[in-house]
DNA sequence: GTTAGCACTCGGATGTTTCGAGTGCTAACT
DNA sequence: AGTTAGCACTCGAAACATCCGAGTGCTAAC
């Protein structure tokens, strides 16, 4: 990193701070107001600063205005993340109380409550159901040729779909694939279910059993699908924010959200590493995005990571108070999610 | 009805519908171009509509704008509703081909057809489960004392939540609660259930049997809950709309969407009547969309009404083109739903 | 009843001026 | 050598002025 004089990085850090309080170019003089130094000669330092590509003018006659690249020095040199305060705890806490215990519902909720608590967007992506351990599989009879497949996970994730036979199954058959199916998966994760279902299809014996052969036919249509769903929570925060009073800048990040895979690759960038990820301005890659931030956090049940949560907020987000925020929501809903 | 002479409707029809294509003031001379009549005339029967309240100034030498009242007006008896092309209906169904068959997939699909079919926002209310026919109960055990309870009804809509139980309940005895009231509540619709639940409750011969207490108390607990959700989907849409440029306008709009029960009400209001109901400006009620049109119609599952979808768009929106294809895509919502 | 003609209105676009926040540079100060 | 006061300069935002044209209402002629 480059080496900086402790004074730059005071100045630094003030003009960032101010920058995040007020989203106006910050001048010489509202800082000279808050340490013992003349205008003067903090214009020198942030002179020097500039000429590093810290700072940037929008034009002759405005303050100065913190890169990227001073946020990402900012966030992982100057900050110091404050821990979250046991009253804050309590309030997010009682936020999830409030609600029902079906997990899709849990999770939307925690995409409120990052939202609600951070003032910026709350953004959750469902469990990638592979990691997750297999615990139960069902078949409904609904209608003549119509069955209704459900698969449970052992967090309780349940995912179900509608199938189409070619011939009418009777209902006692249903429960006697499922019980085969039940013992011949149990304990796997989807992932192992997936290969284990191809793995018995070719088996011998099984080709010969109708039973047998329609239950796993019937169990692998129903994993064939695998959605990852995005809860984002929050927009209406964004409209609040004087960067996106342009109509324009505002388009634009609606847009963004419009192809939510494109998020979805951004977000899932993390899942392999623990803890809280920081992606500043144009880091993330994403043209639509590039005024803004995104803090991501892994959440996991056993001790898999299954899903991504963060927040999305103006790149001048408040990234103190916000880091603990969501660090403290991916553990606690991992909480939650194991409980379960 | 107030009566007007011919021209008048004449003119009216042509400046409302000069003003759905531009979003701006009409001129009498822009009238005067398509109709073989001179401005001069055109000016004096806009006044008159001016004075019945169907049309309104901004200010002295701007064109006209039509009011709620014209619209409405416009609606009930000048529009002659298209026919929704054959093209368009294949397209429409194709959509649907698309995408996996589980129920809430379904809807937010159907959402998402109704916005990029008319170019505004699609919603859709999801299904009144008390309407609809019970048809299976399954206790899924996960933990200790955290069972899963799921809850299907005829037409695939899957209900699941996770109960945490005073003690300690074995798969076994799952099994035959389960067994138990799948056969005492067969047939029956979700609100009859709830009825028979706590009916059952009551009889002497149940309260001195536990499996059958905790039976019903499970499925008492799986029932408590019953969340309408609301799929809105092509808000980006009226980001592009002329009228909502101005960033306050938009979020008002936006805001609107906050309180999801207030629109729900809004839509609940037509549950009951057939057909396509319009909403038309300060008709819906809501302040926030004084200047929104809502265009609705409700869907069923076997021959009750379960829930409803419609369109949301400006008040000057295209209701000769959005109108049809609401009311084909409710009938075809049904019969997909019905087909299961 | 219709229309041409004309004076009038008013908002939007364009141009001009003013104001002030903020800069860079230089020279004096510690 | 680093700091600071002073000053000329820059440039955008806001306020003000002007112009233009679309559109109106009214009147008088057709």
């Amino acid at each position: 990193m480059e080496n900086l004089s402790d004074r730059s990085r005071v100045i630094l850090e003030a003009v960032i701070e101010d920058y995040i309080r007020t989203a106006e170019p910050v001048g010489s003089r509202s800082i000279s107001r808050k340490h013992t130094l003349s205008p003067a000669t903090i214009r020198n330092v942030m002179s020097d600063l500039e000429e590093m590509g810290f700072l940037l003018s929008p034009h002759t006659s405005a303050g100065r205005i913190p890169t990227d690249k001073a946020f990402r020095f900012y966030v992982d040199s100057l900050l110091t993340v404050r821990t979250i305060e046991k009253e804050q705890q309590d309030q997010i806490l009682s936020q999830y109380k409030l609600h029902g215990r079906d997990v899709a519902e849990i999770l939307k909720e925690t995409s409120r409550i990052l939202s609600s608590f951070s003032h910026y967007m709350g953004v959750v992506v469902t469990p990638r159901f592979n990691a997750t351990v297999f615990r139960h599989m069902e078949f409904v009879k609904l209608g003549g040729r119509t069955i209704l497949a459900i698969l449970v996970a052992i967090n309780g994730v349940v995912q179900n779909k509608i199938i189409e036979t070619d011939e009418v199954i009777s209902p006692e058959e249903l429960v006697r694939m499922s019980n085969y199916l039940n013992e011949l998966l149990e304990g796997l994760t989807i992932a192992e279910v997936r290969n284990r279902i191809l793995l018995e299809m070719e088996d011998e014996k099984v080709r010969y059993d109708t039973m047998l052969a329609r239950a796993l036919n019937l169990s692998a249509q129903t994993l064939d699908e695998n959605g990852t769903e995005v809860f984002i929570e929050g927009q209406f925060n964004i409209l609040e924010l004087p960067e996106f009073a342009d109509v324009t800048r505002m388009k634009d990040v609606f847009h963004a959200f419009e192809e939510k895979n494109q998020l979805v690759t951004l977000l899932d960038r993390c899942i392999q590493s623990e803890g809280v990820h920081i992606f500043i301005g144009a880091e993330n890659y994403l043209s639509r995005m590039e005024k803004m931030s995104v803090i991501t956090a892994p959440y996991m049940t056993g001790n898999k990571t299954v899903g991504i949560l963060g927040v999305i907020g103006p790149t001048r987000m408040g990234y103190d108070r916000v880091i603990p925020i969501v660090d403290y929501t991916a553990k606690l809903l991992s909480k939650l999610l194991d409980a379960e």
